[in-house]
DNA sequence: GTATTTGCCTAAAGGGTTTAGGCAAATGGG
DNA sequence: CCCATTTGCCTAAACCCTTTAGGCAAATAC
């Protein structure tokens, strides 16, 4: 009887793979436990369940974002670095989608708090450093950015923009330079 | 044996009901036949299945919340039209989460054209109509709202800003005057 | 008032989730 | 190196959701 290997990180691993190629809703511990040949019951030593399993997918994620946009972050300001910072969000969800829908599954406010999620918060505000904003209205910054580079690639990635002209790759162009622009003309209160 | 008297019209709206009550992945068919205390397979004579289910309970919170959006719109322009647009969709959402969540469920692309969606995509572009853009900026701008409004709602509706001040309702306001600002300063391509 | 349609039923098969308990392989101490 | 312990995967079984097939009874229509 051969051990088939299974740990919770390779099973993290191999469930963010399906959900990039299956969709994060086909990630079950079913398909899960075929993919490793092996019977599902035997994938419940690894993950406390299936919740488990799609939360572990889901912390995965937003590492693997945050790091790709601390990445692109370096050595940047100014618009530079916004567009550095949303082209890395919007490139990893194009090339995981499965990842980057498990990147918004919904977390539990304490797995939230100890979650790369806060790395990328600090980022975003690493970006508002190259323009003139105090609180709060930096803040009001932070989460228009998240709402815009989140809502955009998760209309984008629905198929939201791809019976229009123009093209997709356009508007987001046009949306970083808008930004830009109202971000160092932000309106005082 | 008194009939329950099912009609795939009753079936959609309960099921929008428990998606608020429960969320919208919580909707099943079989929870459907609990509410209504009949079998299971009884409601396959009205559903052709759960992924139609879901399909038509999308539909009908698209429907509301076009309703809704063009109520607010009626009779304003500007910055007017734009908050009032914005407060529907907001107040939509919050008052009703499992619909909202229903809107977001992917549609196939007939389905999609032949919905709701595109009474949006108009009405966003018709409070543009307050501002000076010429296409294809136009698009690019409804874009930018649509991307907006979804992203802060859903981060918003997914509790990412419910642990830190300044309050959500603050930035909602700010994130809307810096909107109108920048609309009316739309930078040249 | 019979004929037809409609509405809900039972039955059954297929799949995902999860727990309990067991045997065999890997590991490590004497 | 051998035995004890731990670890890894197994079988078995219960439970829930989905979906199809076929049937009987209530509503409706002529």
């Amino acid at each position: 009887m051969v051990r088939a290997g299974l740990s919770t990180e390779r099973l993290v691993r191999a469930g963010a793979e399906l959900a990039d190629e299956a969709g994060f809703e086909q990630v079950t511990v079913s398909a899960l436990a075929r993919r490793f040949d092996v019977k599902t019951a035997s994938l419940y030593s690894h993950l406390r369940n299936s919740h488990d399993l799609r939360t572990r997918i889901a912390l995965l994620a937003l590492e693997e974002l945050a790091d790709r946009a601390a990445e692109a972050l370096a050595g940047r300001a100014g618009k530079d670095a916004l567009t550095a910072f949303a082209n890395a969000y919007r490139d990893y969800a194009r090339a995981h989608p499965g990842r980057f829908e498990a990147a918004r599954y919904r977390l539990d406010p304490e797995t939230a708090a100890a979650s790369a999620g806060v790395r990328h918060a600090q980022m975003t505000r690493a970006i508002l450093r190259g323009y003139d904003l105090a609180e709060p209205e930096q803040t009001h910054a932070v989460r228009l950015l998240g709402s815009v580079f989140s809502g955009y690639v998760g209309l984008e990635s629905a198929g939201g923009f791809d019976h229009s002209a123009p093209g997709s790759q356009e508007s987001w162009d046009r949306v970083l330079d808008a930004l830009d622009v109202l971000l160092r003309n932000w309106p005082a209160s």
